[in-house]
DNA sequence: CATTATCTACGACGTCAATCGTAGTCGCCG
DNA sequence: CGGCGACTACGATTGACGTCGTAGATAATG
């Protein structure tokens, strides 16, 4: 099985979700907009997660192309659910509940989550 | 601000907010039903997290008494809004969604977080 | 062509969490 | 009294992660 990636991974992960295959620079000006670290720090980071098989990485130009290696909503959920394990005992009510204390909410969000749960009701 | 604390240390509060004071091996009987670790590695955590005031140390006794020093509910919220940080973009209803595609979920719970939202939208 | 910029590769380090072993203390039971 | 059992204290170790510096290769620039 994946092992859950770090937060750091986690992160690199969410670019290339969002933004497709990139180069180590841009990967590193995403994740990193206010200059804290180096850019071999992303570098290396990408490279152990070609070792873990995380991400892709195409070497056929110089500044070599990294892509997503795993599929965002099987993570995403994976993640998820181990939070309603380890942190609500199992209770997915009780993540929710937290959730919406956590964050203010807009009306319109709320209808967008209501609408979810009756559609989760008919496929049952 | 306290910092989150680390997997170890959730699961030892997830223990003394259910169970209320307990000594060290309460705890340690808890933490671990499979007896894959220590006694003792149990007590470090506790005198670490003692350190950390996370939890408070009744050494009255010869076993010592642990309790939690912080509040459960702020903790989760923290917890939860961390992650619709890191994984969600900001997004409640992406990791609300989720978290109804992780788990199976039967039709009371659905009922008891359709309530949630109602009177999640009375105090808006 | 020579210098400068941009990459990759890789080793080293600091930190932190988890784990364990050992030593010391104290009470209890025979 | 003497030894065993339970407890605390504490140092040492290991592994994972993030971080950086430097070296070497290659492209770009004047």
């Amino acid at each position: 099985m994946t092992p859950e990636p770090t937060e750091g991974e986690l992160a690199i992960l969410n670019v290339l979700w969002q933004n497709g295959p990139c180069t180590v620079r841009q990967v590193h000006e995403s994740v990193c907009t206010d200059g804290s670290t180096r850019y071999t720090t992303t570098l290396k980071q990408l490279q152990v997660m070609t070792q873990k098989e995380l991400v892709l990485r195409d070497a056929s130009q110089k500044s070599h192309i990294y892509s997503a290696a795993i599929e965002e909503g099987g993570i995403k959920r994976g993640l998820v659910a181990d939070m309603i394990d380890r942190v609500f005992g199992g209770s997915v009510r009780k993540m929710v509940l937290h959730a919406l204390e956590a964050r203010d909410i807009d009306v319109s969000e709320l209808a967008q989550i209501k609408r979810l749960l009756r559609e989760r009701e008919k496929n049952q």
